[in-house]
DNA sequence: ATGAAAGCGCTAACAT
DNA sequence: ATGTTAGCGCTTTCAT
């Protein structure tokens, strides 16, 4: 299929190039009956227009550039991305996924993509930058909304879920369930954009303060960089000997998200803990994982999120205000069965 | 930051627009000393290429356009896209999903896409493509790469795996731990255009019959597609129903892939099924899900077989002549718990 | 090594 | 309702 263009449709159709123009993209202010000849030779022809040429012209390019802290397989970032995909094609959008790795493919995206009309607006996914980064996202004089950022500023929308007041749920439900002493498991290894973790980890440690628990009572497991020496499972079976080990003895246990969660129950199990008997452990995600364990945990739903996202991108690229720019998804704690009342001391 | 273009660099950098285009764009013959000042310039003024424009100019894109048969968000097209993006992403290329919903999506997809050089490559993912959209491709002039298609034909390159051969193995097994009687469970709701379903359900079939097995012994739980009415819970009930109420009583089962193994799995436990006393059962993919509950099943790296498309791509796009075109990735058996040997009659 | 000039295939006034 | 015209911001011969 060769190319065609749009003057060949012209010529065959017996009329210029604009009123193909016009016809094509179903513009008022054409006659049926040309519109007609219009679209039977463009269909004769095998014609379609070149993205590129309309975009140049028209200075508007029908692509939105979605960037990612991490890896675009992950279960938070497949969905939101899948939310935003559904919002933004039906309306003709391409949406173009840029992974961001390391501080070179950073600073190579806010090198290429600012500047020139790249894309009509960008959508940051969970991204911790910083005020430089914020400052250029600024400057661009297309919509930047974020998705699951850490804060509304330097966004002109945003959707997220509330992760401190999300927090909040499954410590007080510890808490009621007479655990004394809690701990809080991040991600092993994370990307240095991702906002969540050092965000989740500080509202599960002010939560537990308000709750009346002392600073030995809260224990924090950090997000050390294993740096590739030692296999996935050594990972775990050293978080499960630390949160065993603990002079702090905690038996309540919060985890930044599912895919951490699993792999910690299975680990724990493993040497001989019983959940919930010994120790309650509650996730973050409910994602596909957590029902397969029966796991308790923090439910939140990525792809409404990408939706929401993808929704107000659209309003703000058509130029209209948004009356609620920033707004705030619910989260939800799942009661199932890693959780039980905390054990009695013998 | 408002628009730059190339010729306000080159105003400001005292030169013309070419030798921007060519310092720039990192060409030889461009005088080092020229080169910095058209750098410093462009850098000040936070210029940057509208790709737009250089598409239109030069003919290429740098898009290539991968085209889903389902959502993105699914394990098997979330990791194939992640391994395409791997690939093509440090070489500069944007990669564009094309989600296919139904017949409208793909009419539509087939209609934009093609003709006008709107991506330099597609490549598709897990396809069932008719004679006509196969003649289609074929008819396009930018390279036409398949991962997981059916068959190679109407593909410039592909990297697969043998869904056939893969699935010998489990049947196999079950034949050697003694199972008398086999099931097979494709997945309940499923994309009209995904190949795998058709492929690995034939498979199943004919390695049973090989190894000897009775049609009377050998049962497919084909995708009816449940029309919403019901629950996802009342579809898993519905087949372990099948299985358990079935005359040929099946004791070895097959699945089309973990995510419908696992329920069944927890299904059949619910109603009384031993896994693997009573029954066993292999999943298709070692997905996220399958090590949670030490199930059996067929391992295959979806990433990998993206990678390998699109470095196919790459080549492709390049000129290059590929020695080895259509390429087969090979998958393992994974024994796990879900399997063990037949249980005896008593 | 650098510049001039001709498009690439469209859209968007502006005419008519 | 339709045609004319002038770009959009680059790349690419072709000169020099």
């Amino acid at each position: 299929m060769a190319r065609t263009t749009i003057s060949e449709v012209a010529k065959a159709a017996g009329v210029s190039v604009s009123t193909v123009s016009r016809a094509l993209r179903g513009l008022d202010k054409v006659n049926p009956a040309t519109r007609k000849r219009v679209e039977d030779a463009a269909e004769k022809l095998h014609f379609s227009f070149s993205k590129s040429a309309s975009s140049l012209a028209s200075g508007k390019t029908m692509r939105v550039g979605v960037l990612l802290a991490d890896r675009i397989s992950g279960w938070f970032n497949s969905h939101a991305f899948e939310g935003v995909y559904e919002a933004l094609s039906v309306h003709g959008y391409d949406v173009i996924p840029y992974v961001i790795w390391g501080q070179d493919t950073l600073d190579n995206f806010f090198q290429t993509l600012p500047g020139n009309q790249n894309v009509d607006a960008v959508i940051v996914f969970s991204f911790d930058l910083d005020d430089a980064k914020k400052q250029v996202l600024k400057e661009l004089t297309v919509p930047v909304v974020g998705l699951n950022t850490p804060s509304d500023d330097g966004y002109d929308a945003t959707a997220r879920i509330d992760d401190r007041v999300s927090m909040y749920a499954p410590v007080r439900l510890l808490h009621s369930l007479g655990h004394e002493s809690l701990a809080y498991v991040e991600q092993p290894e994370t990307s240095p954009f991702l906002s969540t973790s050092r965000i989740r980890s500080q509202a599960f440690v002010s939560a537990s303060r308000e709750l009346g628990y002392a600073d030995d009572k809260i224990m924090t497991i950090p997000a050390i960089v294993y740096t590739g020496m030692r296999s996935q499972m050594d990972v775990y079976s050293g978080i499960a000997a630390q949160l065993v080990g603990s002079p702090s003895r905690p038996t309540g246990v919060c985890v930044e998200n599912d895919k951490v969660a699993v792999a910690l129950v299975r680990e724990l199990v493993r040497v001989g803990v019983r959940i919930p008997e010994d120790m309650s452990v509650i996730g973050f995600d409910d994602d596909t994982r957590a029902p397969i364990l029966d796991m308790t945990t923090v439910h939140q739903d990525p792809t409404e999120l990408g939706r929401a996202a993808g929704n107000k991108t659209l309003a703000l690229m058509r130029g209209e205000r948004l009356d609620n720019p920033y707004s705030v998804v619910p989260t939800s704690l799942v009661l199932r069965d890693t959780t039980g009342p905390a054990p009695t001391d013998d």
